[in-house]
RNA sequence: GCGCCCGUAGCUCAGUCCGGAUAGAGCGUUAGCCUCCGGAGCUAAAGGUCGCGCGUUCGAAUCGCGCCGGGCGCACCA
């Protein structure tokens, strides 16, 4: 709606300054003034205009206007300041048609694929797969309430040198030479000689997969395990080949359940190994090879590899080395060579298609109880692409107008080789619409080692050097980093504490483990969004602990407020459901008015948070809302006020903030305690 | 060396795309607020050479150039 009026204003605008001034404007800038007083919209065109027309800004702005015919919804415009020409809003019929709901968003064409959460199938997930996932999960949930098609797809890499590791650790470290022993391990959470391990296989493949890094420093022999067992996985139909697959989808539905506890979910799971049996690479390389996009080396250092050649491309200027070799002289694929095949496929440009199956995750690998993980997330289809035939209902995956990649700023190269390999095939609008969609790590800062030290064990540890640097990369070979469950067991704890403080005073009494949980999930997706995604998180246990002031919980509680509003007037059987019939144009004062203002620009900051990729604009968004809410719910209370016009225009608000609140939090996945 | 990102209050960050009104939050500190829809809240105070310099402009945290500090990338790893 607001979309609407700033259009017309636009225009109206650009009429009055043709008009009168014979003046033509390129851009109309309509922004918000620094406060609400000063207006609704504020247009510094006159500024502009000022030099050309050699006048003061201020007379400019005047005859502006006077000359301006306002459009509907608009009640006055007024010069303010050194020569803004300010605009104010009908704020009665506003909030009327707020009152009234929004209009359905209308589907719009083109389905999207998004990548994202693609961890390596041999560890538990730690807090970085956390963000990942997070992003690309709001990621989702912002496209589809704009009205987009999406499909989610988590990625497994299920023949690489991580799994291949942890399964040199189970063979060659604990003699698990079977798969009927993997199965015991999988299934006990425990490896020989040890108790079984509380947070199950994934946990257990953590300690694994260190020990193995520690084991290939100590005896550098050992390395050769992981070509022997990587062979065996290629070769396929032998008992090494058959654990990696089981430990891959123990590992996978560990992930699986640990994100389905934050509420994502997932359509399917493409595996690597599929691309390699299904030939997907063959064809990719030989429409590539027809393009003259790719070439055997002949000579120098890259001798017998066949190279992309990138050396002429804008992208890659003054690079000094700019060629990527797709396939190595042994004649083996390199994981960006699989991922133009990959990427090909999912906008449909392969000749070719995957076999798919259902995915039913295997919850006793994992920390996670089932009946942690909403019912929508637990009862949502996966479906992942198969070694055998294609199984009976298989939806069609893939054939993609655009395409996100969700994956951190560190593999921005290989990102952009990926796009340079469907522009070599003349894909030129693919490639445009192909989105690395790219954000900065979460690092341990030294004191949240030190934490993780005294809370988990001397393995945590920094060195000397490690210590004096701002923060640290987390790192799954050193086994440094802080597991995602075990942040979210700790947040569980702090929020089940402040739920046992308050569960017996007034309102919040009959909380519940439901509430508990959805709180500590809050503070969690809360944290992950609200920094810009070109910063580094330094994570600090204190703040991501944190309930009070910038966190989900205070967004929640703000929520929980307004629908207490509503259950203590049912409870005393007032009528709350404003008409809009009842609501007078005038008394609608700044306080109550920039919340509906705001209400009425989420579409948008959520239009806008998708074309910049800045989703936390959404997180501020919804804090700034809660803030003003807050702020009137203190200032402005409802159930006391006799005067039944003044108490029907604070029920409206509160009613648009409810909802609109409950929609953007929703975007952000963030869950609404019932009570709090 | 080349490329990308970050540098704003004691700490963590908004604001930079598209220049505009006294540079905003949260945490922490200090002082207040529950006979009033719940205090995970609210009110207020203190706290800023917007890394530095030059330039463009009526106007620069925002644009350009040059520095400084920190991080990342530039594999026959992924």
């Amino acid at each position: 709606m607001l979309e609407g009026i700033r259009a017309s204003l636009t225009e109206a605008v650009r009429a009055a300054a043709r008009e009168r001034l014979g003046a033509s404007i390129e851009r109309v800038v309509l922004e918000r003034p620094p406060q609400i007083a000063l207006g609704d919209l504020a247009c510094p065109v006159a500024f502009d205009l000022a030099k050309s027309l050699r006048k003061a800004p201020r007379a400019i702005a005047s005859e502006l206007a006077g000359a301006i015919s306002l459009p509907a919804g608009v009640r006055e415009a007024r010069v303010e300041g050194a020569g803004y020409l300010n605009f104010f809003l009908e704020r009665g019929a506003i909030v009327r048609t707020l009152l009234g709901g929004a209009a359905p968003t209308s589907p719009r064409p083109g389905k999207i694929v998004v990548e994202h959460t693609n961890i390596n199938p041999n560890k538990a997930a730690h807090i970085g797969h956390l963000r990942n996932a997070v992003l690309g999960d709001v990621l989702v949930r912002t496209l589809r309430h704009l009205g987009f098609s999406v499909e989610v797809q988590n990625y497994l890499d299920d023949t690489g040198v991580q799994v291949a590791d942890v399964v040199a650790g189970l063979i060659h470290l604990q003699e698990i030479t079977t798969l009927a022993a993997a199965e015991t391990v999988i299934r006990e959470r425990r490896l020989p000689g040890d108790p079984a391990h509380p947070k199950g296989f994934a946990y257990l493949c953590w300690d694994l997969y260190a020990e193995v890094g520690r084991t290939y420093a100590d005896r550098p022999e050992t390395k050769a395990w992981r070509d022997e067992i990587l062979h065996a996985i290629e070769a396929g139909d032998n008992e090494t080949a058959r654990i990696a697959a089981v430990v891959v989808d123990a590992v996978a539905s560990s992930h699986v359940a640990t994100m389905g506890r934050l509420g994502i979910a997932y359509d399917l799971l493409p595996r690597e190994s599929d691309i390699l049996h299904k030939q997907f690479w063959a064809t990719a390389f030989q429409l590539l090879k027809q393009a003259g996009a790719i070439h055997l080396e002949p000579e120098g250092k890259h001798a017998g590899c066949w190279v992309l050649r990138l050396t002429d491309s804008e992208e890659f200027a003054g690079m000094e080395e700019p060629d990527k070799i797709l396939v190595r002289s042994n004649g083996t694929i390199t994981y960006t060579g699989k991922d133009i095949a990959y990427q090909l496929w999912k906008f449909g440009l392969l000749p070719a298609d995957f076999d798919y199956e259902r995915f039913d995750p295997r919850w006793d690998s994992s920390a996670v109880r089932a009946e942690e993980i909403p019912a929508a997330v637990r009862e949502h289809p996966i479906w992942r692409t198969s070694h055998a035939a294609n199984a009976a209902g298989a939806p069609e995956f893939g054939r993609a107008a655009r395409v996100f990649n969700v994956i951190d700023v560190r593999q921005s190269y290989p990102q952009k080789v990926v796009r340079e390999g469907l522009r070599a095939l003349g894909y030129t609008a693919e490639a445009e619409r192909s989105v690395h969609f790219s954000y900065e790590i979460v690092a341990l800062t030294p004191r949240a080692a030190r934490e993780l030290a005294e809370r988990f064990g001397e393995e945590y540890r920094l060195s000397a050097e490690d210590e004096k640097k701002p923060f640290v990369e987390m790192s799954g070979r050193k086994g440094l980093g802080v597991k995602a469950d075990d942040l979210v067991e700790l947040l569980l704890e702090k929020s089940r504490a402040e739920v046992e403080s308050r569960r017996t005073e007034g309102a919040a009494a009959g909380m519940g483990e439901a509430d508990a949980r959805s709180i500590a999930i809050g503070a969690l997706r809360y944290f992950l969004l609200k920094v810009g995604r070109n910063k580094v998180i330094a994570f600090d246990f204190d703040e991501a602990l944190n309930f009070e002031g910038d966190t989900g919980p205070y967004l929640q509680y703000s929520l929980v407020r307004a629908a207490n509003i509503f259950r203590k007037l049912e409870e005393k059987g007032i009528a709350h459901e404003v008409s809009g019939s009842a609501l007078e144009d005038s008394g609608w004062e700044d306080d109550l008015w920039a919340i509906a203002l705001d209400a009425a620009s989420t579409p948008d900051v959520a239009e806008r948070a998708v074309e910049t990729l800045e989703l936390a604009s959404l997180a501020r968004h919804a804090f700034g809302m809660a803030q003003s809410f807050n702020h009137f719910y203190h200032r402005q209370p409802i159930l006391q006020e006799p005067d039944a016009a003044v108490r029907n225009r604070r029920l409206a608000i509160a009613r648009i903030f409810q909802r609109e609140m409950s929609a953007l939090l929703g975007l952000l996945g963030i869950p609404c305690p019932g009570r709090m």
